[in-house]
Parts: C-alpha cells; structure tokens; sequence
DNA sequence: GTGGTCACG
DNA sequence: ACGTACGTGACCACG
C-alpha cells in the first residue's frame, strides 16, 4: 500500500502570494475575489492531482506570542490591502466547501500549527507536504517532511535544503539567528546577510558556536565585534524564527481527512462570487432549467388556464417573439410554469389568435401582475402599438445587468445567464420549425430565465446601483419608449434637394482632387491619400496608424500650407460624410407615419449615457453650414415648433460641485463666461482684458480637463509648443489646486475599490486601473475622471427626463418629449403652448440637480430643429 | 470582420 | 520609459 500523505497550507502564505501574482478581480456588486478564486484554484489542484489523504489549511491568527516577545516582529510589513481583509472572513468558509480541515489557534501563526501537526504525524508511515512559499519552513524538512511550492510545483526534500538556503535542514533556525529576515522584520546580526552566515555555519557548526567564536576572538575585525556585541540579538532572531511544535491542538489524525466537496455551499458562494466554469468544473452540473417542462398554449382551455395562473402567482417573466416587425408569438413564466402562446396562424393552434392576442394583452395590462422579463421596452412598444399597456414593471434584466457591471460593452441575455446560472441558453434555428413543440423550447426559455435572473440580481445591487436601477433607469424606460413611438418628422422633399446639391458639390471638390494631384485617385480611401501625399508627393508624415500613414482631419489641417490638395480632400470628406451617412440614408429610415423612430440604447454606455441607433439621432450636424441644412429638414407637425432647452456647461458645472470650493464654484456662482474667468486666472489678467484667443485656450484647458489632457494634445489642439502647453496646465492647476486634489482622489478612490461612482451611486468597474502598462493604466485613470463627471451629468438628465415627463403627462399643452442628445432635450409642442411648456421644462431641468452651483438651461425654438437650437 | 475616419456631446 | 483626451454610431475600404 502506497505511503499516506498529510497536506498542511500556509493559508496565511498562500493569500499573501495570490495578492501579487493574480489580476484584480471583483463580483458585479464590487466585492474583490481575486484571494478567493487564487484559494479555488489550488484546492482544485489538491482535488484533482496531489488528492491528499489528509489535509489541513491554517491563518495566522491575530497577535501571537512572537509579538508580545518583539512588537516589532513583521513590524514594517505593509498593512494588509483593503481587498484582502474584506476577504479574509471568507477564507475558511471557502475551505470547509472544500471539505477540508481549517484550523486557527489563538495566539499562534499558521507556521506553528503546521509545525505542530508535521511533527506530530511525519513518520514511516505518512508523509507530510508543507504547502507554501516560506523558506522558513525548511527548519522542519526531514525524511517523512517536505516543502511544496506550489507556485513553482518545486517539492524539496531534505537533500535540497543545502542548495536553497546553503545550510543543511538543522542549521536552518541558527542561520536565519544569523543573518535575520528582513520580511518578517527579524533583525539579526548587523553586516551578517546570508552569505556570510552559511560561511560561518559550515565554519563553527552552530549559532552557538560561532557566537563563542566570536567571544574567543577567532573571528576578526567589525564581523567579530558585531557578532559579539549583537549575539543576543542573534539569539533572539533565532527564536523569533523557531517554528513552534508545541501548539495546542487536539485532532487526531483521522480528523483531518477531507470530507469531500460540501455541494450546497460550495455552489452558493461560487455563486455569490460569480465564479465562472474553471471553478465549477468540480461541480456536478446542475442545469436550473429544464426546457422539457415548457408547455405550448394552443387551445381556449389553455388560455384560462394560462389567467389563473399567472394571476395567481403574481408575478410573471415575460418575452415576446417579434419576426421583422411582426409580433408572433409570448412566452410566460411563472412560479409553477412556463409556456409559450404562438400569436400566428399554425396548424396545431386550436384557439382565434386575435382572441390569444387579447388575452395576453390583458394579462400584460393587469396591475396586480408583477413583469420582469429581458428588455422589456420592446415588449413595452408592441403592447402600445397593439393599443395595450404593460403595466406594474418590476425588473429588466439588461439594465439590472447594466448598472451592475456598467463597463461590458455587451448585456446580452445569454452572457448574463451565462455568467449567472451557468446555463447556455437554447439554440434558436434559422428557419421556423414546422411543429410548436419544437418552438417552445427555445421560445420560451427567455421568460423563464428573466425570472430565474431577476432575483438573483436584485440581490447583487448595492445601496447606490439600487437607486439608479429604481429611481432612473427602471421609470425612464417607458419614457424613452413613448419618444420612440412619439418619432421626429423628416421633410424628405426638402432633404432630397439638399442631397442634389452636396452631390453636385461633391463631384466638382472630387475632380478638383484629381486636378491638384495630378491623376486620378480614389478619394475615400485612406490607404491611397496616404500614398499619394506621402509617397508621391513626399509630405511630411505627421502621425501613423497601426497599418500606415494617418490621414485623418487634423493631418490634413497640418499639411494646409505645403500643399493645395490635403484641404480639398477635407472638403471632400466633408461631404461625403454629409451625403453617405444623412442625406442618402435618413430618407430609408421614415416609417409609414412620414417619422424616423430611432431607438434609444439604454444600457451600452459605460457612463451612464444614453446612445441613439438605427439611425442616430444624436450625431446629426450642427458644427457646419452645410450641416446644418440637415437639420432644417427635421421638422414639427402642423401647428407645433419645435422646442429645445440645453444644459448650459453641466460637466464643468458637475467638476464645480464635486470640487466644492474655489474659482470655478465661485465663477459660476457669480454667473460668470467661465471660459475667460480660466483665462483671467491662468494668464493673471483681469477679466475684462482676456483676448479672444486666450478665451479659447482656456476653453481648450477646460475641455481637456474633463478628459485627462495631456499636454501634447493640447498643444496641438493649440498649435502651440508641448512646453507652452504643460506651462498652461500647470497654471491652471496652480491656480486651482483643488481641482487638481479632486483628480487625484478620483484616482486613489479607484485604485482602492477598482471602480468610481457617480453623484446618485451609478457605478463603474475599471479594470484597467491595475494594468500592468502605464498606458493601459493612465487611460484607466483618465475614464475614472471623466466618468465621474461625464457620469453624473448623464444622471442629471435623465432625471431631468423623468421630471419633465411626469409634469407633461396629462398636461393640456399636449407637449412631447423626442429627443435626448446628452445635455439637450428635444420636444414637440403646439405653438399656442410654447412659453408655458418651455418655462416648464426649463423649471424641471434646473431642478434636476441641487449642486452647490446653479444649473443653467437655454431654450430655444423654430420651425425646424436648426432654428430651435437657437 | 477590422480599421480608419468623422458626425455628435 | 511611455504615448499622447472622454463617451458614442455609421460609413467606407479592404482583406
């Protein structure tokens, strides 16, 4: 019979270790884990591959009698990091899920009950394997005794004691008296490190025998002196790293056998922790869904059925199966059931689909039945359109998922059940099956895991992301729903004219193009311009992509003086941008209504903000002439204008609160252009004498500010020198350390916790604030300021939105919310209503927020949306 | 599908 | 020593 095996971790050891060798990692509600998964990697290790007959796992445990004996002992080690101590509670919990031994004794270090358990049962007929990457531990290595570092997977043995430390097993205790440890703050022998402490071992045998050297006068010069002036220090640093063998502990041997993995447990805190497949690969897979139970609804027998149950239970998970535009099909879920109710003519449906339809309608309507379900704005938009409701909305699982973990750019129901059940959602066929009992599997299954999901990622919210899911993100979704359906007028005769003349235009700055290089080239090809201004006509190249020369705008605007063509070939993209993106797409996008209804994408951006697709409607021109005739195509109903009221500043107004004193509250407070006020500040000028051209510097500090600038964007952005540029910043941040400070913090608080939060708690994980290349780093920290401030202003207006919305609701004026374009609210109102709704909205949005400064809010409005932007 | 570019805030 | 501002979406060219 092959020999047993004891196993004994240096818990304490083992946390230290993965602190510094893995990547950060946190659960969606921020709770660091990277400690606990580095502990679930190495017990599945021991599960699968070392399968120790015993084993134990130790923590040091609070003060031990090292320190009574020497404060100072492991005095300067640095504090252990925040992560690590919110994870040090869990630690043992994690190991009894494991089935293994956890044992702490008051008073003691990890080292000393191993060392206690390793003498006690080492022999002939067990082995035992020290788990850890202390050399410490090499004192106690003898022929049943070993070192395992698993890091490495480097076992020693008592032959290899001499070549890792220099000394033999026994001498281990005397040459750490020797030499001391600067880890644990032994001190030792001053001017003795390791080296020459193995020297005088082999030399004089033991501790005591070189320090009775030493006395004798055998050894000379300052080494002797020291040996003789310090050698109760040695003695005591001898001590010091004397692993105990003598602590009290009272299991017997078969007490430490493992007791196999605890299932239950083990799967909740893997759970708890969002631990993916590699950690669960130990446990028996258990699928929560079990699609075989899911039932279709085809007769009028089922559809009573299908009401009394789901009123009964009260709460519903629900997902409508849409074809292009068509609604064909509802799937519920429900504490007892899940189903799926086709809503199209098929040879085994029994019931009159319009009758389904209105019981679903009804049901979907009812306020005493609770909805959940995965992007219920959709589900939202086909009741309206259907001239139903859908009432009493109790969770979204995409924007559940999106407060949690704001920086995935994806939100897609099957990562989320995925990452959260462990459950690969159903394949959906390319082509209808012929039978609905094929359909029901993978139709109904998003109902039912919506259901499954909204519980367990309420639980995950904490106080702030539950106040923005609640209070903003949950309400405004019917809201943007309605501005949706509400859509925008497009004049598309109008449009079409505009169109003929930029193609007109484009075709004559095309063949100029042609003519100033001297041949033909294609125009909208970056890798052609590149060869052609670079190549051919020998430019200087300005800056490179990752596959050639760059040719974007600003080295364009570079090259304006060497040569005619780069200008003409801004033009050109101009309009071409103009052409191929507005003129000749908006048209495919008017619905039968004569309206573009885009579709507002509520859980894509990582701060907070919203973003417009299919089309976009937040990226409309305005910058140019020629862009703005676009706009003079978006146009009111008969009898309404179109209103417009802006945030005037909100991000630097956001800075001002969050920096809470000095100029830039000051300048607001006092309603001042805080452009020139920066200028006044940073060229020590008074205000009224700022030029033009520093007002706009100091809006280009401003702006940059938000971004993290660097000194060499700005000085390009200024065509200015990179010194000028970082004399600016420095100036300004001169002039307003507290700013400054507020950036730091921003960074130090993201370090600390591995995200920011906005004002109202919406919350960021950033990842790369740990990354191990500055760049990665330093863009981690820029995204921690700009998301706190770019984050709370996207709070601020969709607070805004929901004011303004429930004071239009019923309101006589009729008035409707369109658009949102991050600090700019769009609305369609009749004409005779106009001041009253525009003094409604502006009162709404500027009490969005109580700042320490003002919000302020322009208005502006006109027959089409260039003139309401005023 | 990716990269470059550019429209907006 | 490192690279050069935050957040989006859409289009075109190119492999």
């Amino acid at each position: 019979m092959a020999k047993k095996t004891l196993f004994l971790v240096d818990g304490s050891n083992h946390a230290f270790r993965v602190q510094f060798a893995l990547p950060p990692q946190h659960a969606s509600d921020g709770f660091p884990t990277r400690v606990l998964y580095g502990f679930t990697l190495l017990f599945q290790k021991m599960m699968r591959t070392y399968r120790p007959d015993y084993c134990v796992v130790s923590f040091d445990s609070g003060k031990t009698f090292r320190h009574e004996q020497y404060p100072a002992y492991k005095g300067h080690r640095p504090e252990m990091p925040e992560d690590l101590r919110r994870q040090w509670g869990h630690l043992s919990e994690l190991v009894e899920g494991f089935g293994y031994r956890s044992i702490q004794v008051s008073g003691y270090e990890a080292d000393d009950v191993l060392g206690t358990l390793a003498k006690r049962f080492a022999g002939p007929d067990l082995d035992v394997y020290l788990v850890t990457g202390d050399k410490d531990f090499c004192q106690l290595i003898d022929e049943n005794t070993f070192v395992l570092d698993d890091s490495k997977g480097k076992i020693l043995k008592l032959g290899d004691v001499e070549g890792k430390m220099g000394v033999t097993a026994d001498k281990v205790i005397d040459m750490l008296g020797l030499s001391g440890d600067s880890a644990d703050n032994i001190p030792g022998v001053p001017g003795i490190g390791p080296k020459t402490a193995t020297k005088l071992l082999n030399e004089y045998g033991t501790l005591e025998g070189v320090l009775e050297a030493a006395l004798d006068g055998k050894i000379k010069g300052k080494r002797g002196q020291n040996l003789v002036e310090h050698a109760d220090n040695a003695r005591m640093s001898a001590e010091l790293a004397t692993i105990a063998l003598d602590v009290p502990i009272e299991d017997a041997l078969e007490d430490l056998a493992p007791r196999g993995i605890q299932e239950a447990p083990l799967r909740e805190m893997f759970d708890r922790w969002e631990f993916g497949m590699v950690a669960r690969k130990l446990l028996p897979e258990v699928d929560v869904v079990n699609r075989d139970q899911y039932r279709a609804v085809v007769d009028d027998a089922g559809l009573v059925r299908l009401m009394a149950d789901v009123r009964a239970a009260g709460l519903v998970g629900v997902s409508f199966r849409v074809a292009g535009k068509h609604w064909i099909g509802a799937s519920l879920a429900w504490d007892g059931g899940v189903v799926y109710v086709p809503l199209e003519a098929r040879a085994q449906v029994v019931f009159d689909h319009e009758h389904a339809r209105a019981v679903v309608l009804e049901l979907m309507a009812d306020t005493a039945i609770k909805k959940v379900g995965y992007n219920l704005k959709q589900v939202l938009s086909f009741c309206r359109k259907a001239g139903g409701e859908l009432a009493s909305i109790a969770g979204d699982i995409r924007l559940l998922d999106y407060v949690l973990v704001a920086h995935r750019r994806n939100h897609n129901l099957a990562d989320i059940a995925q990452r959260h059940l462990g459950h690969n959602l159903a394949y959906v066929p390319d082509s209808e099956p012929l039978m609905i009992a094929d359909v029901v599997g993978f139709a109904a299954e998003p109902a039912h895991v919506a259901l499954l999901l909204h519980e367990r990622l309420e639980k995950r919210l904490s106080k702030g992301t539950s106040s923005i899911y609640r209070d903003i993100e949950l309400p405004l979704m019917p809201v943007l729903e309605d501005m949706e359906r509400q859509g925008i007028r497009l004049d598309v005769d109008h449009l079409a004219s505009v169109r003929d003349d930029i193609k007109a235009r484009l075709k004559d700055v095309e063949a100029l193009c042609h003519e100033l290089a001297g041949r033909s080239f294609k125009v909208s090809s970056p890798k052609e311009v590149g060869v052609l201004l670079f190549e051919e006509l020998g430019l200087p190249v300005q800056k490179r992509t990752k596959t050639g020369y760059s040719t974007d705008s600003s080295v364009l605007d570079a090259l304006r003086e060497h040569h005619a063509l780069p200008p003409a070939i801004i033009h050109y993209r101009q309009l071409s941008k103009l052409l191929n993106t507005y003129l000749k797409k908006l048209p495919n996008y008017v619905a039968e209504d004569g309206k573009i209804h885009t579709t507002f994408a509520q859980a894509v951006a990582a701060t907070g903000r919203l973003s417009s697709l299919e089309p976009n409607l937040q990226n409309i021109p305005i910058r140019t002439f020629e862009g703005r005739r676009i706009r003079d195509c978006f146009v009111p109903g008969p009898g309404n204008v179109f209103l417009s009221c802006d945030y005037s500043q909100v991000e630097l107004r956001v800075l001002a609160h969050f920096v809470g004193k000095g100029t830039l509250v000051e300048s607001f407070n006092a309603g001042e252009d805080i452009h020139r006020r920066t200028a006044s500040e940073v060229w020590d000028t008074p205000i009224g004498d700022v030029t033009p051209e520093q007002r706009s510097a100091a809006k280009a500090v401003n702006f940059g500010l938000l971004y993290g600038m660097s000194s060499f964007r700005l000085a390009r952005e200024l065509s200015i020198s990179r010194t000028e540029a970082q004399q600016y910043i420095d100036d300004y941040f001169g002039r307003m350390p507290e700013v400054s400070e507020w950036i730091e913090e921003s960074k130090r608080q993201c370090k600390a916790q591995g995200y920011v939060e906005t004002l109202y708690g919406r919350r960021r994980l950033i990842p790369e604030i740990y990354a191990k290349s500055f760049s990665d780093r330093a863009a981690g920290e820029r995204e921690a300021v700009n998301t706190r401030v770019q984050g709370t202003a996207a709070d601020i207006i969709k607070l805004a939105m929901l004011r303004v919305s429930k004071a239009l609701t019923g309101h006589p004026s009729q008035a409707k919310l369109l658009l949102q374009v991050h600090d700019e609210l769009l609305l369609e109102v009749p004409a005779g209503h106009l001041e009253e709704v525009q003094q409604l909205v502006i009162t709404e949005m500027m009490a969005a927020a109580d700042l320490v400064v003002p919000l302020v809010v322009n208005a502006a409005s006109g027959t089409n949306w260039n003139q309401a932007h005023g």
